[in-house]
DNA sequence: CTGTATCCCACGCGATACTG
DNA sequence: CAGTATCGCGTGGGATACAG
């Protein structure tokens, strides 16, 4: 063990404090995949591979645009996979890839403490509009 | 016409892959808290309480602008808490509070998910580009 | 059906300057 | 020290039209 350091400070209160440390190509990655189009996509092709338009339909919101979009970044990153099924006219079939479903415990864990806190959270919004 | 049920199916599958359900507060809530700014603004307030100009030198690339704006933004959420203490030329504390704190868990999974799979991902864009 | 191509605008954000 | 004020630009994304 190189380690007898005299200057523990930095090391000290990272360990503290756990992990919990955001780098570039990380912010960049979460950036991507995290986005309001991008979670509502891979929470539909979670529960069923998709075509275009039924994600089209599942996600009323969304424009071709921003679902193209989206679905080249998740294609990309290797999130989804794009499936060319030769049919009559043009088939696509989006599916989410075995390295997309890892996403989902961390994903879940996000919208389960937002479900759980959103109370609270509400009422510190009311308290700060109040002041 | 193998239509997919719209009825009966809903609870089916939402069973089958859990929850994961992303509805209009949660996504604002997300939104407000998990840009890039809030993450690093909370990294930091996690290791220790800190004033604006530290927060501004512990995230050299933020603007005085965009942190007072996630500041304000955090605190109306009840993530961190300002406190103004009476000294000399005027001094501002910031701290995380009770309900930031249980964003951590969430965070760090979100995080090691990330530093666990970044290498998949990017071999992922590789490949991508190569086709 | 599965996208692409434009146009366009709101707004996020950086840069800069200034104040209590 | 701890912000606020103003300006300006880049870009994400909606609306719409069109193509393979």
């Amino acid at each position: 063990m190189p380690e007898t350091t005299p200057h523990p400070s930095r090391r000290a209160h990272e360990r503290q404090s756990g992990p919990l440390e955001i780098t570039a190509p990380h912010r960049d990655l979460l950036d991507q995949v995290l986005d309001n189009w991008s979670l509502q996509v891979l929470e539909t092709l979670c529960e069923r591979p998709s075509r275009f338009n039924d994600l089209s339909r599942a996600i009323p919101a969304v424009t071709n645009k921003s679902l193209t979009a989206t679905l080249r970044r998740l294609e990309r990153n290797g999130i989804v996979e794009r499936l060319v099924l030769d049919s009559r006219p043009v088939a696509v079939e989006y599916r989410i890839t075995e390295l997309g479903k890892t996403m989902r415990d961390p994903v879940d864990a996000l919208l389960l403490w937002s479900a759980t806190h959103l109370p609270a959270i509400e009422a510190a919004r009311a308290a700060y509009e109040d002041e």
